[in-house]
DNA sequence: AATGACTGTTGCATATATTGCAACGACCCT
DNA sequence: AGGGTCGTTGCAATATATGCAACAGTCATT
């Protein structure tokens, strides 16, 4: 570990409490005022941290740029790919992962199931929106205006006798799902396939992909998937936890 | 300036851009892999840099939090931002909040034409700064010298046909949105997008940041958009007073 | 106005901390 | 097994950051 970087990035959880003047950072950090005053002007040149009309200085603007251009780039698809092939490892069936965009859900990446079943879906296509146990979770954490605005729009067609038939019904399941954090689809799309589903979060709590697992009745029967929940909660909240970066926790002591 | 910080900063932009593995980190530092590994894991132990489970790395978690935090101490943000929603319920249009910093122009704040509040994301984006209008409210204010070099220094691309084409038209631009004390953009950065902006300035008269409202022609027309110039200049003025104290910061005189 | 206290800034010698090297271990693929 | 890549560690050399002390600017006080 280098110790200059140190000091220097100690500053900024320093900064972030508030503008501080050069005196105070260096009685802060435990060293001389020329060395911070080195320091900052490093963080300054990177635009890490701003200097105010009154000398004193601030968190810097290319921060959020940073985090900003850092979100964009941010793909979940390839987080989350291992933790879905592991998954499927453990339980063989489909994995699916989904995300919401302009109105549609859509299949973003899928792990075949290993028993010798076939179960048309592609990546890339929209999914049954009113059904899929992927869209109640991401349509579910919208926020209520739109929700609604959505929900009316939508076509309800009756691909079997437990296809939710309405926008009051499907409002009804969203709040349900949000409320208890993961969906189901039982037989909702075709009568002879179950799904069991959980919600990947952002680092503000927001649901920005869902994962599910697929199981035709003929291999496990629903109540045998609904045992896969606690797993498939688990691996979700993997994912979550990395592509929010939130650390392992490996060591914490320098 | 620090050798040693500069390098480790460089990384952040570096990972901005995507996920990369400790080669990928050296050789674009121009450093040896083990002094790359070093300057990472001090990062790492700031929580700056986040190691995925493919041991490649990427922005963490607290970078994001800093962010935050920056974002939310701007006291000019806190002071204005009731005065956005307000305007926004008012026209119904997108609202932008967006000040000057270090030869850049950034959101940092934003009512969504549509839906109520609490959307971040373009919070914190570089704005185009040669076309924006509240771009030209923050650099007009800039001392001659320094709104000169910054002007020369630029790049214009021509967004459209009515951009903003070199640095000379830039600042017969800004001289004229100096005198008149407001600045729009009529289709410079989108075809079909027009904005009007005003001032907010601090108890010395100076510019600290700029507000507009924007709309799509498909929903009125430029012409449309400035009669609510009045209303935006009223708004703005009244974030002046209140920030710069003048006012009590409860109601406005109108 | 002059003084004094305060803050930020610079040059420099010293010693400390960082660097690159080379060797090691782990892992993957052929 | 063997060759390749990638991450990691100990060590010596030297480049680099540090603290000091002196300087300059600003503001309030007398």
């Amino acid at each position: 570990m280098s110790q200059t970087v140190d000091r220097a990035l100690s500053i900024l959880p320093l900064l972030a409490e508030g503008p501080a003047d050069l005196g105070q950072v260096a009685e802060r950090l435990g060293v001389h005022k020329s060395t911070a005053l080195r320091l900052l002007r490093t963080l300054h040149e990177h635009g890490l941290v701003y200097r105010q009309s009154d000398q004193r200085y601030r968190l810097g603007a290319r921060l959020f740029a940073l985090a900003q251009e850092a979100v964009e780039n941010l793909d979940v698809r390839e987080i989350a790919h291992p933790h879905l092939v592991r998954l499927n490892e453990q339980c063989g069936h489909t994995v699916h992962l989904a995300v919401h965009e302009e109105g549609e859900v859509l299949y973003i990446d899928k792990v075949e199931s290993r028993y010798p079943v076939r179960m048309y879906s592609r990546i890339g296509k929209p999914v049954a929106i009113t059904v899929a146990a992927v869209a109640k979770l991401l349509l579910a954490d919208l926020p209520e205006p739109e929700r609604r605005t959505l929900a009316e729009k939508l076509d309800y067609p009756m691909y079997t006798s437990r296809s939710i038939p309405n926008a009051p019904a499907f409002l009804r399941e969203l709040e349900k799902v949000r409320d208890q954090g993961w969906a189901t689809d039982l037989g909702g799309h075709e009568e002879s396939i179950n799904c069991v589903a959980a919600p990947i979060r952002g680092t503000d709590g927001r649901v920005v992909a869902a994962m599910s697992v697929s199981a035709p009745n003929v291999v496990v029967t629903a109540d045998e998937l609904l045992t896969l929940l606690p797993l498939v909660r688990r691996t979700a909240d993997a994912i979550s936890g990395e592509y929010s970066g939130r650390t392992p926790a490996k060591e914490s002591s320098s």
